[in-house]
DNA sequence: AAGTGGTCTAGACCACCGT
DNA sequence: CGGTGGTCTAGACCACTTG
């Protein structure tokens, strides 16, 4: 009956077309189901979801169907399958995915764990080139954090992110003092928020005396900025920051595939 | 019999994987097989390859398998699909594809053409750094290429360029002089080398004075530095190179997706 | 209308993981 | 061993392009 719920392939379909001028392939509309069903936390971040016998008969179409779906979630970065396992929600928590926005890795193959100290956290209120990234009002209450990233004990990037504050409710610095988990797996954890793709603008500038200080190095050397919008399900931009990384060490890793 | 040369799902393949330890599925044999048909170039940039029908005869498997072959293809930029056309090796040329290396773009939306300069083309032995990256021994003959890319007349990037140089034979100024196609659009139409993907390095460094005089900065300005090393097929690196971006009115876009 | 890629099915079997 | 994802098939039909 899910089926007749998804407007599946049978006649009926002819005249859907008419409401949803763009045609919508089955297996999308399975996607776009499930993806609300994450969407309203039906299953959480390292959670199994069912298995795709149980979803084809659950939606009524072959597994292939399901098949598809799931393959163009799991290219997205929303689902994680594990052959033998089965197919699992994705986490920031999870090592696969736990750098998979900071792309700065040393010069030398070396992995360093990232570690984030926390330098401020504050409301404000939104200004124009925040409001308008995030979608909010210009005054709208951002949460504004400040810290710094050291790789090796070495101060190498300063973050300043801001955040729709009511998504983050009574986010304070203790909470973000945590070495274990990246932000990202905080703002899963504790706040049910999810981050699934991200933009990023990159440009060099030199530092200023602020930023001097904090990364030591001199006032007007060059810094790579990093400027990321991180957009949640359904495309719904939440968090905006600026990062400046001293790349004297490091650098900013991209493959054009 | 392509199915036997393909060492397909009859009970002899449970022989062959004794062979060969590290299971592969048909559909990778076959696109194994048809990347060494491109690599031959048996089918050339902009060709429309044989139907998927074809394909599943000439393979004797069905044709999902050869979809699946294909679909990972596509995904890797080697072919391009076009519905009820057909499937096209990937080019250059078009347009879709012509902009995938350059990463740069104009902090307003307006899309403008770059335009080529060439400076400088020479033979040189291939230095320490150059020779690890491109695998071949220091010393081995390379040719150096030096250009200036403006967008809106205006003076963005300063290219180095590093080319085995027995792969560009007879490469000469004149002939990089050409504002209609890119680079890699000429390298795929007078070479007969394709590339395919490209990894990039990314840092913030100060303008030396030779730059900044091309680039029309001041000594020290802060530039953008992407070392990218781009493969063709079966991963072989062709290429390496290094660009100064001037990012005061451009600025590298990255999805992290 | 013919040809191509795109979707969907029903069912078989294989590879992998846990118990 | 049973359960899960992964591969493969044979065939039907749909959507898109071109003549």
């Amino acid at each position: 009956m899910l089926k007749s719920a998804l407007m599946s392939h049978d006649p009926t379909r002819q005249s859907i077309r008419v409401a949803a001028p763009t045609f919508s392939p089955l297996y999308r509309q399975i996607k776009d189901f499930m993806i609300r069903s994450l969407e309203a936390g039906e299953w959480g971040p390292g959670d199994a979801i069912p298995s795709e016998g149980e979803l084809a008969a659950r939606f009524n179409v072959s597994q292939g169907t399901v098949r598809k779906a799931i393959d163009e979630m799991a290219s997205e970065n929303m689902l994680v399958r594990r052959q033998g396992k089965g197919t699992f929600v994705a986490s920031h928590d999870d090592p696969r995915s736990y750098y998979r926005f900071l792309r700065l890795v040393p010069d030398d193959g070396n992995v360093e764990h990232a570690v984030s100290a926390p330098l401020s956290c504050a409301i404000e209120e939104a200004g124009g080139e925040v409001a308008a990234v995030l979608g909010i009002k210009i005054g709208d209450p951002v949460i504004h954090v400040e810290r710094l990233l050291r790789f090796n004990g070495e101060p190498v990037v300063l973050d300043q992110i801001y955040l729709i504050a009511e998504l983050f409710p009574e986010l304070t610095l203790e909470r973000l003092n945590n070495e274990e988990r990246s932000l990202y797996s905080l703002f899963e954890n504790d706040f049910g928020v999810r981050m699934i793709r991200a933009e990023e603008r990159l440009r060099a500038v030199a530092a200023d005396r602020y930023i001097s200080g904090l990364l030591a190095v001199t006032e007007g050397a060059p810094l790579l900025l990093v400027e990321r919008t991180a957009y949640s399900y359904g495309d719904k931009p939440v968090e905006w920051r600026r990062g400046f990384y001293c790349t004297n060490r490091h650098h900013y890793r991209n493959d054009l595939g």
